[in-house]
DNA sequence: AAGACTTATTGGTCTGACAATATAATGTAT
DNA sequence: ATACATTATATTGTCAGACCAATAAGTCTT
C-alpha cells in the first residue's frame, strides 16, 4: 500500500486568480506595448466565462501587481503598465511596518548598499547624472544654509537616491528608494542634524562626488561606506534615549520636544 | 487671477482602495493578532456601507498584498497574516521580468549586497546559523562530488542565502531571497559549472566560512567580495556567446548545447 | 469655427441569488 | 461512553442583471 494513488492535496484555484495569472503572463511576455488597452471588463467576462464579478476581482489583482491601471470613461479600460519599482517600494514599506523592522536594520542596509553603488555609479555614470547629483548637492547646502530642516532632509535623501540612479542599476535604485520613506523618518529626530553634522555631511558628499567625477570606484565605494557608518552612529547617539525605535508607526514619532 | 481657487486634479479613490486603506492600517497597526479573522465578508459590507462586491474587491487587494489569507467554509474568512518577504519576492520578480533587467545588472546587486551580508554575519552569527552554513556547505560538496549539476546549484544558491540568512538582516534576507530565483536561472549555464569552477567555489566557501566563524567582519567581506567577483567573470566567459541575455523569459533560454 | 448638447462606451456599485466547501452539531450503532 | 456517519450551518465562490458615474466621441447650433 506504500505506492497508492497518493495525490497533493486538491488544488482548487481561483477563478480569478487563474484569469489575473494568464492575464500576467500574457503581459510579462511582453508582446503587449505599453499603454494598450485590455478588452473590457464585459468582453473580458464572456471570452474567459466568467461573470464581470471575477473579471474585476483578477484585475484588482493586476493592480496591485502594477500591471495595469484603470481609468473609467468611454475610451477608458485597462491600460498595460511596465512595472515599475513601486510596486517594490510598496511591498518593502509593507514589509518594514509589518515585521516590526528594527530601525538599526533599515540604516544597516542602507550601509550595505550605498558604498557599492557609489562604486558603480563612479565606473558607469554619464555626464548627466553628474549635474543631477551636483543639483542635489547645491539644493542640500543651500537648506543648511536657511536652516531648514525638512527640506535639509528631503535634499539629503534625495542626493543619496542620485548618486545611486548614477549607478545605472535598476535593482538597486529600487530598492534605496525602497528603504528611502523608512530612513527618512529615521533621521528626523532631534540633535541630529544640528549645523556642526550638517557640515560634515556636505564635505563628506564632496568627497564621495569627486571620487565618482574621477571615476574612481574604490575611493567612492571607501568613502561612501565611511560615510553613511558615521551616519549610523551619529543617529544612534541623537536617540539613545529612545529604546523601542523600531518602524511599525507611520508617524514620526520623534522624542519629545523638550 | 493667479490666486484663484486652484485646486488639485480631482481625487475619486474607489470604495474597494477606501476600505482596503482602513483595513490595511488596522492590520499594520499591530493590535491585531496573527490568525485573528475580519468580520465575514456580508458583515463587512453591512459595517462598511458597501456591498459585498466591493468587500471583496478590497479582500483581493489585501491578500494581494500578504497581509491577509483567505478561507472557505464554516469558520473559514479572511485571517489576517504578518507580511512576509514573499510579497517583496514576488514583486521583484514581476520587475525583473517587466522591466527586461540585464542579467549582469541582476549578479551585480548581488555581489553588491552579498559581501557586506557577510560581514554582517561575521558579526551577528550565532552558533545555529554556523551549523546551518555548514550544512549547505556539506551538501555543496557531496553535489559536487556526485556530478548532479541542478543540485549543485541549488546548494550553492542555499549557501548563499544562509549566510545572508546569519546577518539577522530581514531586508538584506528578503532582497536576497528576491533575486535568488533569477540567479538561479542566470548560473544555470554550459560550461559554468565545470568541475575546476566547482573546485574553486568550495575553496572560496570555506574561507568566507573561517572568516564567520572567526567572526572577522572585514575578512568575510573581503573574502566574499572577491568570490561574487570571480563568479561574474565566470558567468560571463560561459555564456559570451549569448548576447541578448536578459530576464525576460521565465525558461532557463541556456545557449544551444554544442 | 466654437461652443453647447446628445449619445455611446466604459468602469463603479449594488442587489439578490445559488453553489461549493469546511466545520460544527447531531444522531446512531457498537 | 465512544467512534463513526449524517445532517445542519456558516462562510466564501460565483453568477446574472441592473443601474449609476464618468468620459469622450459625435452632432447640432450659432
Amino acid at each position: 500500500m506504500d505506492e497508492a494513488i497518493n495525490i497533493t492535496p486538491v488544488n482548487v484555484p481561483k477563478a480569478a486568480d487563474v484569469l489575473a495569472g494568464m492575464l500576467r503572463e500574457k503581459i510579462l511576455e511582453g508582446n503587449i506595448d505599453e499603454g494598450t488597452t485590455l478588452p473590457n471588463e464585459r468582453d473580458l467576462g464572456t471570452q474567459s466565462g466568467l461573470s464581470r464579478a471575477s473579471v474585476r476581482e483578477a484585475l484588482r489583482i493586476l493592480e496591485g501587481e502594477g500591471l495595469i491601471t484603470t481609468r473609467i470613461g468611454r475610451n477608458g479600460g485597462s491600460a498595460v503598465l511596465r512595472p515599475s519599482s513601486a510596486s517594490i517600494e510598496r511591498s518593502v514599506g509593507i514589509f518594514i511596518r509589518g515585521q516590526r523592522i528594527r530601525l538599526e536594520a533599515v540604516l544597516e542596509t542602507r550601509s550595505a548598499i550605498e558604498p557599492p553603488s557609489a562604486r558603480f555609479a563612479a565606473l558607469h555614470r554619464t555626464d548627466a547624472d553628474l549635474e543631477e547629483i551636483e543639483l542635489a548637492h547645491t539644493k542640500l547646502e543651500h537648506a543648511s544654509r536657511s536652516d531648514d530642516i525638512p527640506a535639509y532632509i528631503r535634499a539629503n535623501l534625495d542626493w543619496h537616491v542620485q548618486v545611486v540612479r548614477a549607478s545605472h542599476n535598476e535593482l538597486l535604485i529600487a530598492f534605496i528608494g525602497a528603504i528611502s520613506q523608512s530612513v527618512y523618518v529615521a533621521t528626523d529626530v532631534e540633535g541630529f542634524n544640528l549645523v556642526k553634522v550638517r557640515d560634515a555631511v556636505i564635505r563628506a558628499h564632496r568627497r564621495v562626488m569627486d571620487a565618482i567625477v574621477a571615476r574612481d570606484g574604490d575611493a567612492a565605494e571607501r568613502r561612501m561606506g565611511r560615510h553613511v557608518a558615521a551616519y549610523i552612529v551619529d543617529v544612534r547617539k541623537a536617540q539613545s534615549d529612545d529604546e523601542s525605535s523600531f518602524m511599525g508607526n507611520q508617524n514620526g514619532d520623534k522624542p519629545k520636544e523638550t
